[in-house]
DNA sequence: CTGTTGAAATTTTTT
DNA sequence: ATTTCAACAG
């Protein structure tokens, strides 16, 4: 077979649009992917076909929203890559040394893959030096760019002015959207932070000291990876090396991508050539990082060259579950209409179960899960979606008392723990000693020392260059007295390690387990998970490295952290609907599908808003292949204050599923049955409280 | 300046 | 329920 029908007959797997997409030329391409059209297929052989007609994989970058996106794709591309390196003519001998490097030459994993600030950290470590940035730069996330700005805050003195003042996740949200969405501070104070506004200079001042501080302290924050790689676009010596860098550029999940990241895609490639650009405008749900939708529809303006090629054959879902979501979405405003449909004609119509409140729910859902898996469906091929992270807390209650193993993505990390930061900070302090962040964090660690001798000794540190002898002189105060020359020893040994990186984090935990001990009264699984980390560390080659990666890609969930989890084990996916963005199960079971929860009570400030819980919805729901559940509790319990007995409310059902949507669901409500020994009694109440429900329910939808 | 205690405020999504 | 803030004693 040759090269060329080879490609043919992988390519005549893909439909007619797909096909298109995949073989379009180097002129820039728009493909409007609708949910499970298909869309990681055909962007994964159009990597296959252009590396196959000889483009070099180093030359093509490939962006994605995950790091586990782009894992997965470079993988299949790899599998595509192979299958036609053996449908290669392979005439024995001579030849097989030759197809072997032909084969090296076209490997998938030798694609530059990741999301933009991985690939945007690659670029800076590499060529930072042009714009004047430090190469051993450390890396700050979310939480401590706001330790960073409460520090800046304090000393101007804001802290204490007046209550009023924005707290810093607040400022910090606001100093981000500034960068990404490339505006003004007064426009982004009118638009999304009114009640701010009084306090405009302050902000200004305390952002200019924000940065002044990154610099002085050798790190990047989220935004600057982003900033600095536009800046290194914008210089004209640097922006050469880097634009020339890549022949083809692919974006995957378009339309969560920001002003800045639509501008460092310009800067790579000012004409569109060799642009490739994936998205759906329905399932823009990033706004609050300032993602906007008109990036997507921009595009074509922007690069007037481009071909769109819109995906509609949808390969997931039945078609009454297509139906359904159909209508949900086609209740918003949209541009890039499209009407998805699907050959699975037949199957389960979507459900809307009524349930009496959350644990009815929990039982309900746990349940169902039980009864899929009875017929053949496994744990790990069923997935409890929500809005918050927290919604799942009675039903991993109610998993782990019944043992049943899951894992949830989404919401608080293992790293964002304060113990694993405690001990991180050691590392990155090591790393780079003018970190004030992981000098104000460390330090205090020891008693006798408060943030006001951390913040004095990070002064001399800083003053001497990051050598850690300027602390040698320092008298500690009678209760650090005996840490503190261990301390200094620690860090100094960890300056340069001779040992490796596992080595130094188990000094590292030996030091400070002790410490942990006196803080935390729960310090058994805390300590744990040290021990857990210092297995983590054996897998990298440097500590940078590690630093570097738990910091812009942190284990999604803390099962991850256990390694490649065994083929025997099943678990149950939970997730928040922003973390099952892509991923798809053969079940899926919405929660707290009430008003208050989808929409949120957080996000209903602007009609702009709205929608995108809409598309969040939406998103949620176009993650089920086969059966899918949407759940509302009727009653909610107020957790708050002295439980006088029976304080309760009653839920909306959420605004996304008016009567004429609601009519592509069937309609359920719980039937509590024999879970319990006293079956008698069960079923007593059932009557009484079903009815009841009944009644409550016409009265209130 | 540290560490403790008690009161008050808050309530989402994540690279 | 948890986290953040303010006041106060050592």
């Amino acid at each position: 077979m040759s090269p060329i029908s080879a490609i043919d007959d992988v390519l005549s797997r893909l439909n007619p649009q797909q096909r298109e997409a995949a073989t379009h030329g180097d002129k820039p391409l728009l493909i409007v992917a609708g949910a499970g059209t298909g869309k990681t297929a055909t962007l994964v052989h159009r990597v296959a076909w252009l590396i196959a007609r000889g483009v070099d994989p180093r030359r093509i970058l490939l962006l994605t929203f995950t790091r586990r996106a782009s894992a997965e794709m470079l993988r299949r591309v790899d599998a595509l890559l192979r299958q036609l390196a053996r449908a290669q003519p392979n005439d024995a001998g001579a030849t097989s040394e030759k197809s072997s490097a032909e084969a090296r030459r076209i490997r998938g994993s030798r694609v530059w893959g990741g999301t933009f600030h991985a690939v945007a950290t690659r670029l800076l470590r590499k060529y930072g030096k042009a714009i004047k940035l430090p190469a051993g730069f450390t890396i700050h996330d979310r939480t401590d760019s706001e330790d960073l700005l409460n520090v800046v805050r304090t000393e101007q003195g804001l802290a204490k002015i007046d209550r009023r003042f924005p707290k810093k996740g607040t400022a910090m949200a606001i100093y981000s959207r500034c960068v990404n969405s490339r505006q003004k501070i007064d426009r982004v104070l009118k638009k999304h932070y009114p009640w701010c506004k009084d306090w405009t200079d302050e902000l200004k001042k305390l952002f200019r000291a924000y940065v002044d501080r990154k610099e002085a302290a050798g790190v990047l924050d989220f935004d600057d990876l982003l900033l600095y790689w536009s800046a290194l676009l914008n210089d004209s010596e640097a922006a050469e090396s880097v634009r020339k860098m890549f022949d083809c550029v692919l974006v995957d999940e378009y339309q969560d991508t920001n002003v800045l990241q639509s501008e460092i895609l310009y800067g790579l490639s000012p004409d569109g050539r060799g642009l490739t650009i994936v998205g759906d405008d329905a399932q823009s749900i990033y706004s609050f990082r300032a993602a906007t939708v008109r990036n997507i529809f921009d595009f074509p303006e922007r690069y007037p060259d481009t071909t769109i090629v819109t995906l509609e054959q949808n390969y997931r879902s039945t078609q009454p579950i297509l139906d359904a979501t159909n209508q949900v979405i086609s209740l918003a405003p949209k541009r890039y209409t499209k009407n998805l449909w699907s050959e699975r004609t037949d199957g389960q119509r979507p459900w809307v179960v009524q349930c009496e409140d959350e644990d009815d729910q929990a039982d309900y859902v746990i349940r169902q899960i039980l009864t899929h898996r009875e017929s053949g469906i496994d744990l790990h091929r069923q997935a409890v979606l929500f809005r918050a992270s927290h919604h799942s807390m009675v039903l991993e209650a109610e998993l782990s008392r019944r043992d049943i193993p899951f894992h949830k993505y989404g919401g608080l990390k293992f790293v964002e723990t304060a113990h694993v930061k405690d001990l991180m900070a050691f590392l990155r302090l090591a790393e780079n000693p003018r970190d004030v962040v992981a000098g104000t964090r460390v330090l205090p660690l020891l008693p006798g020392i408060g943030p006001g001798k951390a913040m004095q000794l990070m002064d001399v540190l800083l003053e001497a260059g990051g050598n850690f002898d300027a602390w040698k002189t320092w008298k500690p105060p009678a209760a650090a007295a005996k840490l503190w020359p261990r301390l200094l020893t620690l860090m100094r040994g960890l300056v340069k390690p001779a040992d490796d990186l596992s080595a130094q984090v188990h000094r590292v935990r030996k030091f400070y387990a002790p410490l942990l001990e006196m803080k935390y009264d729960n310090s058994p699984p805390r300590l744990r998970d040290l021990e857990q980390l210092e297995q983590i560390a054996s897998r990298y080659r440097s500590r940078r490295k590690m630093l570097t990666e738990m910091t812009l890609d942190p284990p999604s969930s803390t099962q991850d952290l256990a390694g490649p989890p065994h083929l025997d084990d099943d678990y149950l996916i939970l997730s928040t609907i922003h973390s099952a963005k892509g991923l798809e199960w053969d079940s899926v079971f919405v929660i707290h599908v009430a008003d208050g929860n989808i929409p949120s009570d957080m996000a209903t400030g602007n009609p702009e808003e709205i929608e995108e819980e809409r598309r969040l919805f939406y998103v949620a729901l176009t993650r089920a292949k086969n059966w899918l559940y949407v759940c509302c509790p009727l009653r909610y319990y107020y957790a708050f204050r002295p439980t006088t007995s029976d304080q309760h409310g009653y839920a909306q059902r959420t605004r996304f599923l008016p009567k004429p949507v609601l009519e592509h669901f069937d309609q359920h409500v719980t039937q509590l049955d024999d879970d319990s020994d006293d079956r008698e009694g069960a079923k007593l109440t059932v009557a009484v409280t079903s009815r009841s429900i009944r009644q409550e329910m016409k009265e209130l939808w």
